[in-house]
DNA sequence: AAGGCGGGGAG
DNA sequence: CTCCCAGCCTT
């Protein structure tokens, strides 16, 4: 228990003024969790505010399109969430009177919310007693009780979920989560933590067994995949050119992008040219021409895309053709995005 | 139980 | 380069 008590005391006195402590607002609450899933409070913030600005209310974002919400998430990842969030959004304003669940067990029921997701809203809008269990949870505790389960296995999920709950300050579930997520992100931090001046320096089995460096056990996962694409970006003198939305599976679900050709290996120009598929796409009377023969390399957690842009001039397009100065409104992966705040059309 | 899903920042 | 970030969903 002194371990709760610490926490929030050092919490009180250290922790960030950020926008979404301003607030116990479910929609806004609800709004900042998502976006701040396996994402950085730095990099989540200023999407935060220009959702805010752009839906002040969960209506305001039923009410928009799809393409509008995916704009604005542009560049933050993880796009399941921007789909998630708008459907739950039209759920809410639709079915629930625009009122969100006021308990964990009702929240785990919406699309994009899971077990930790529900717990942070349910604890800090409603004081539930339900404890959060983040990457931040994981490292304090695995390193104040020296626990070396796996953080990224079932039964490790299990173990810390339950330790969690047994540490949860009953009194104040609201303020002892965002404490020990706090002192998570600031204190007891992945690479070099602040053991020095940490309140809990006295206890903390990891630091006595001198196993800080070690804990928590991640195990680690696959290999990354290499992919290559080329992407065709059709220009004509009407100044048009084609975009198409990425469906099924796989990433940047729902987001656009120049009409895409991917080739199993790296393909000289002269043998992807002549590929029937190649020809097939950009016709009979087109020029194509290479933009950039070294290839972009876009990193992603599980694929390398190595990406190259071939500008095809061709005559009149389908009627699915898009005015070069209205790409801007489509929302598209930031691979993209880079590829066009460089291009510009007077360079061909 | 395992894999897929973004992008960026820190060390 | 590796790790990891207020995780969730599908298979």
């Amino acid at each position: 228990m002194n371990f709760s008590r610490q926490l929030v005391s050092w919490y009180l006195t250290n922790k960030r003024d950020l926008p979404w402590r301003q607030t116990r607002e479910p929609y806004k609450i609800w709004l900042s969790e998502i976006m701040l899933q396996q994402t950085r409070v730095e990099q989540g913030m200023p999407y935060y505010y220009r959702f805010v600005e752009a839906f002040p209310t969960v209506f305001d974002l039923a009410e928009a399109s799809q393409q509008e919400v995916l704009k604005l998430w542009q560049g933050l990842g993880y796009y399941s969430r921007a789909r998630n969030l708008h459907e739950t959004a039209k759920y809410i304003a639709g079915e629930l009177s625009g009122v969100f669940p006021d308990n964990y067990k009702g929240l785990l029921e919406l699309k994009g919310i899971g077990d930790y997701t529900a717990s942070a809203i349910a604890s800090i809008c409603y004081n539930e007693a339900v404890a959060v269990v983040d990457g931040n949870v994981y490292r304090v505790l695995a390193r104040y009780f020296a626990v070396e389960t796996p953080i990224n296995t079932p039964a490790g999920i299990r173990e810390f979920k339950k330790l969690a709950a047994e540490m949860l300050d009953h009194n104040n579930p609201s303020t002892y989560n965002q404490a020990i997520m706090e002192f998570g992100a600031l204190q007891c931090k992945p690479k070099n933590p602040l053991c020095e001046t940490c309140p809990l320096n006295n206890s903390c089995l990891a630091l006595q067994q001198k196993k800080i460096g070690v804990l928590p056990v991640k195990l680690k996962k696959g290999k990354i995949r290499k992919r290559y694409f080329n992407y065709l970006v059709f220009q004509n003198e009407e100044n048009t050119t084609l975009l198409h939305q990425r469906t099924g599976k796989g990433i940047w679900h729902g987001l656009y992008e120049f009409p895409l050709i991917e080739t199993k290996e790296q393909l000289t120009a002269k043998e992807f040219l002549s590929a029937e598929e190649v020809k097939a796409a950009v016709g009979e009377n087109s020029t194509v021409q290479l933009y950039n023969e070294m290839p972009v390399v876009h990193k992603l957690s599980h694929q390398h895309i190595y990406a190259r842009f071939w500008l095809v001039e061709s005559g009149n397009l389908s009627t699915e053709a898009i005015p070069m100065d209205k790409i801007e409104d489509y929302p598209v992966p930031v691979l993209i995005q880079n590829f066009l705040n460089e291009y510009e059309p007077s360079d061909y």
